[in-house]
DNA sequence: GCAAGTGATAACCCTATGTTATCAGCGGAA
DNA sequence: TTCCGCTGATAACATAGGGTTATCACTTGC
């Protein structure tokens, strides 16, 4: 069945004249006629009664037309669903994403996101850097906001923000109030440390931080994130590092005081497949990349 | 949009594979591609990979395959649709009816139809038979079960029954048991008819038949319909005429005696107007004819 | 490394579909 | 009535879309 042939029939249905309902659809008289007669032929029944005093619906055009007009509005929000599609308007994304990821500007880039394209869908789906990295390389999941320390091959990565790793200590601790502290002054602390399995990477940088500094340090506990490690730190089991954008968290049992000098730094990027999967996946690489060179908070 | 680009879309994401694909619509190969890379063109996507290791669905061609085998389905449906009007198997259908009709043989033949035509949906309008027949003669109705006793121009009647009169008495009238009854019989009774306003032609037929027995009826009352006159002869109002098929509303008040010779007869058939207007109309027609030629009880 | 199978491409063919010009029928106005 | 203007159908012709077969470049599996 073709849709033209419906196409026809609805504007004839409509305009009940055959020269202009031809002229709506920008094809001639006879082509049109055609068109009606050919629709007519396939379904077995006459439509229109082209009597004298022009042309009507016949009662069998009456009861078909519905169903006309309904299909063929269907196809044009088919099609302009299948449009969207390809521009990336609509579309469905799993996206991944670590929990210091969504302490920064993340949230509020995919909000801004979930505004510009209503349409598209976004699955988020939280887990280690490693673990998104993972995903996305196997296509598990189309894109992940994540920390790329180490290179990931057939990963591409798209700068957000370079976060500066801060000290936490209780905020009874003497040098609470100071605006900026030395590691070194840190030698004889007890740390709270978030576990290398978490991210092996940025545990290793922190501990060389620590012997360039001339100490090695003492472990007292060790921990599953930062969000643990900052709880730790003000229920005083010791002092800890962890990325500065988690002062957002506004707790009050705690300081965070920024290290001086070359202190471990925490990259955040929007991490994709090397392959063209989706226009929308696409589109939102675009956007983050448009909106990646702002300094973190 | 073409939907057999559309079919093709569904096929391959079905079969993975242009060659089986193809087959399965039955056409070659090559065609078959073109049709597939003409739909893609068209909606400016790539929709399927066709890399090494085979053909798979791209992610655009997975978010747009429910949609496409959506409008598919319909259009398949929204065909059959058109062929089940065109066949009459559906349709909607305004078809009048006089209140004796559906005293007799009308409600089961219209259920019986129902179930063989589940599709055709048949709204029932009451009227008296020449309200039924301006009906349809005007394409207010598409037909109606009238009692034809005039010709009216314009109207086909497919004759459905013939239904004769008999007289009604209270079930403790001295004639009540009888099994025949002349109508000079009834010359000393008081009668209550149906007024002449509903059936003309049956009134004075009835009248003449009085007449001709050597009597002018004492009306005691009008009514409106028989069911009303029979009522009120259980009353004890006095006697009447009704159509021999309303002995099946089984009052015991009353007794339904045939008349002995030549009784009025009052014809049920169902009319329709002289133009093909639609196959479900033509469908009944035949139903009915070929139902007809039954006795009524 | 070869055989088998894949989808894309080329070359050709034809029919479906478009066009313009014209016809026959009907309605309204003089 | 008679004629004009409008209708949709038809004829004759052009063309392009879609079909076919033959073949290619490429991958995969034994």
């Amino acid at each position: 069945m073709d849709l033209r042939g419906l196409e026809a029939f609805c504007t004839l249905a409509r305009t009940l004249n055959f020269r202009s309902a031809a002229a709506e659809l920008g094809v001639s008289q006879p082509a049109f006629s055609i068109r009606i007669a050919r629709l007519e032929d396939e379904l077995g029944m006459r439509l229109f009664d082209r009597s004298r005093a022009g042309v009507s619906l016949l009662e069998t055009g009456r009861q078909f037309l519905p169903h006309a007009c309904d299909l063929l509005e269907r196809s044009i929000v088919v099609r302009e669903t299948a449009l969207s599609i390809a521009d990336g308007r609509s579309g469905q994304l799993r996206v991944g994403y670590t929990p210091v990821s969504f302490m920064g500007d993340v949230p509020r880039l995919l909000r801004s996101y979930a505004l510009l394209k209503p349409n598209v869908r976004i699955e988020l789906i939280e887990g280690l850097s490693g673990e998104i990295e993972d995903g996305v390389a196997t296509g598990r999941l189309d894109a992940g906001f994540v920390h790329p320390l180490t290179a990931t091959p057939d990963l591409q990565f798209h700068p957000i923000t370079v976060d500066s790793y801060v000290s936490v200590l209780p905020s009874d601790h003497r040098y609470a109030e100071r605006t900026s502290i030395r590691v070194a002054d840190l030698a004889d602390e007890e740390f709270v440390l978030v576990e290398r399995n978490t991210g092996p990477v940025i545990y290793d940088r922190i501990i060389t931080m620590c012997t360039q500094a001339g100490f090695s340090p003492r472990i007292r506990q060790e921990v599953v994130n930062s969000i643990a490690a900052i709880g730790l730190v003000g229920a005083g089991y010791g002092v800890g590092f962890v990325v500065g954008s988690l002062r957002k968290l506004g707790r009050d049992d705690v300081a965070f005081i920024p290290i001086e000098g070359k202190s471990p730094e925490l990259p955040l990027a929007l991490a994709r497949g090397p392959m063209k999967v989706s226009p929308a996946l696409d589109d939102l690489v675009e956007f983050v990349e448009a909106r990646a060179p702002q300094k973190s908070a």
